[in-house]
DNA sequence: GACCCCCGTTCCATATGGTGGAACGCATTC
DNA sequence: GAATGCGTTCCACCATATGGAACGGGGGTC
């Protein structure tokens, strides 16, 4: 982090992860930035209409920033026509859903639906870009990727999210093998304490893998069984999207 | 346009406009910056995944602006219980619909969502951020909106886009008033040529006007009843929409 | 095949805009 | 009423952004 676009970046970034609005302070304390420094920064997104105060002066992202990214996924053939499959497997499953891809090295989730009705859901909100060796979709990712996209993840050190993460490359490697074989992968509360999920690889019309689709939910509610009904229910989806991808 | 934030929010925004990815030079001419500064800025973004670059060198919105965008919308009520709302006017009218908000003075669409099946389209893409006075979301929320907003807009101009355009600002008030009389507005041509829409206002709990549902489409397709039946269903997505908006 | 044109890229001396510690004032808490 | 924590403002220093200019090369034209 160098320039001021840096600093703004990582402070547009910085409220995106949680759930609440969040206080200068506490974007200062986030960030590693001066509060003046911030303050500054935040003014001058506010006037742009990229972020947003509310009566507290706690910022949000502002209304901008949504209809960039609402016309940018428009744009692009997977976010747009993954949009409704999603809609559907929440609806019909009552889990939340993410749709990610790779972006260098880390897991990007692009897009996510929740269930509105159910009072259980994920408490804490993933940050969208995280490693990808915890998570069913980043391992799916990982197991269909690149062979030296592997190597420079495990080189970055394998992060403990939980008391179940696996942090040691060979059983990272030995997991992964399994993924590729059986052309799905599971998250026991590797990445969150108390979360279950399952992905399965989004394939281009050549084969290439370019997505994961997940669901995840309190392991109470994701039996077994449930798992792997999701298992094909994605899979299913998966398999509704590739013609579209080029 | 001042600091180097500034720039670079410059630049992400007229990546926004138009259908196509642009290039290094189109980017420099549409943004009125120097082709370096625009080059470094760029490479910052790209850095960062906010921008794209296709196999030839055009750059557009990137996946973290999606991502970014995406979770923004997810927690604003009005955008997520939209959503739904809008594909479905989607699917059962086959035309454009647009959810918009007014941000200072200016229209900002939020989302937007357009039929896939039919060729004949909105051939441009509006810009998601423009003068209200011409389009018929714009209407509504000047209509329903803080009488000194008008002033404003009136003070600032009314821009001519086409030969329809209301420039005249005691026309536009006669125009507002039969708005607020009848509950919706039109737009005849009067962004686009040859592009119709409607739009409804949308309120939240109390009763204000917080949005503006629109729908849009060719005048060929657009015939008076069409027009008619489309405002009945705008206000009825609009009146489903409300309870969820504080 | 030689020319030209346009585009992306790199360079660098200049000075402008970014920086962040410190101090202020206001609310809320103890 | 003191103390704490917050957002806000100030300003002198200097790091960083700046953009004109020059370079290299790919694609089109004649």
């Amino acid at each position: 982090m160098d320039t001021a676009i840096d600093k703004a970046l990582v402070i547009l970034e910085s409220l995106e992860t949680g759930r609440g609005n969040r206080s200068l302070a506490s974007i200062a304390a986030a960030t590693g930035l001066p509060k003046s420094t911030v303050h500054r920064i935040l003014a001058i997104l506010e006037r742009r209409a990229y972020v947003q105060q509310d009566a507290f002066k706690d910022y949000s992202l502002g209304p901008k920033i949504i209809a960039l990214g609402a016309f940018a996924g428009e744009r692009s053939p997977l976010v747009s026509a993954a949009g409704p499959l999603l809609d559907r497997l929440v609806r019909d499953w009552g889990e939340t859903v993410h749709l990610g891809i790779l972006v260098e090295d880390s897991l990007l989730y692009v897009d996510r639906r929740e269930p509105q009705d159910i009072a259980v859901r994920l408490v804490a909100a993933p940050s969208p870009l995280s490693q990808p060796h915890a998570s069913a979709g980043g391992k799916v990712l990982l197991a269909f990727g690149d062979e030296r996209l592997l190597d420079t993840v495990i080189a970055g050190g394998l992060t403990r999210y939980t008391a179940a993460t696996i942090v040691d490359p060979d059983r990272l490697k030995a997991e992964l093998a399994r993924v590729r074989e059986s052309g799905y992968a599971t998250s026991e509360q590797e990445r969150n304490e108390g979360v279950r999920a399952v992905a399965v690889p989004v394939r281009n019309r050549s084969g290439a893998v370019v997505a994961t689709i997940s669901a995840a939910g309190p392991t109470q509610r994701m039996t077994d069984e449930k798992l792997h009904s999701l298992r094909v229910a994605l899979a299913q989806a998966a398999a509704t999207l590739s013609p579209a991808l080029r």
